[in-house]
DNA sequence: GGTATAATTGACAACAGCACTCGGGTAATC
DNA sequence: GATTACCCGAGTGCTGTTGTCAATTATACC
């Protein structure tokens, strides 16, 4: 399993999706604008959460993406899996000839065994757990059903549905961004 | 942290090292061919090793390199630290402001938290565990005062050092480059 | 009710950075 | 003089990241 910032941007979103789960599909525009990701990198990130079924997306306006499942049926791994493709845990990836002989590929049952514990424990964290943890940091987050915040994009005092403030960000979270 | 094949790397060296811990100096090059890792790439590696104080060097014939410490004192977090440099863990790497008010940075104690727990996890993982663990699987590696590894390559049937075989990996551990 | 239009997903190309290799050269030690 | 660590610079390929354009769908308008 690799670990990189690919993964955690796609953790993020999703995090970000889950804190508005109950409130109809969320834009990637938005994502985008809260955590300061790329809008193509998210579009390539949802495309291949979508693939592998963790997300549903409504086209159209007032369209978005919606997570598939509840937030507490999706693991970190599954988002770290998903976005970061299979890809080679051990040298030999499965090789027959490597547990042929003795004497073989020291490293196939290292990396295996510490993939697995590694698999297993992003396995047991879950969206929900991340948010709660969020919640109980006393991170006030926007609540959908207490924060008005999607109201305040359809809101007539907001004409615009995307400022495109690059400089001054205020958004519930800011610079989510590679800071470098 | 990051996990990407490099630590891997650094850490199937460093145990191949730990295997021969107690006999001598271990040159690059025979890790090189081993592991089947580049012989540059592998000198990289291990300057940052010995700028970590994880590995000690001896120059000359008979020279190489020997671990710094025991092996039950090196952890896998302290060579995949060691390697992949600290790099950022979180988005705002440590910034102030990111606490400073609330509501800010949903990232920040989000990937703290797991990225604790990740290297707790291999933090706990000794080098020394590797070895019993390969030892305990029944997989006979090259004691040093058993086998004849090393000689292989300096037997007059084998002139080249480097059998730059791309299509037909034969080695003790097949193919540890970029499986794909 | 049909058509235009805006909002959004989805795919493809282009750029940047890092993992990895290759080569040469110097210093130290046996 | 042979063997080894050590240093450095350049080159290649893959991966992460961004930018551009086409496809789809729901709403709005006539």
């Amino acid at each position: 399993m690799r670990l990189t910032t690919k993964g955690r941007f796609a953790v993020t979103a999703m995090v970000d999706l889950a804190l508005r789960h109950d409130s109809g599909p969320v834009t990637l525009a938005a994502i985008s604008q809260r955590q300061d990701i790329s809008l193509s990198y998210l579009e390539q990130l949802f495309g291949k959460l979508r693939r592998h079924q963790l997300v549903e997306s409504t086209r159209g306006p007032g369209g978005g993406y919606t997570l598939a499942r509840m937030p507490a049926d999706i693991s970190v791994a599954d988002v770290i899996l998903a976005v970061d493709e299979p890809l080679d845990a051990t040298q030999c990836g499965g090789k027959e000839n490597c547990l042929g002989e003795h004497n073989r590929c020291l490293t196939h049952e290292l990396w295996a065994e510490l993939n697995e514990r590694m698999v297993e424990f992003l396995d047991s964290v879950s969206l929900q757990k991340l948010v709660d943890d969020q919640h109980a940091k006393g991170v006030t987050v926007a609540k959908p059903e207490s924060v008005p915040l999607l109201r305040r994009a359809i809101s007539p005092n907001n004409p615009v549905i995307k400022p495109v403030r690059v400089n001054a960000p205020n958004s519930v979270f800011a610079l989510a961004g590679a800071v470098k």
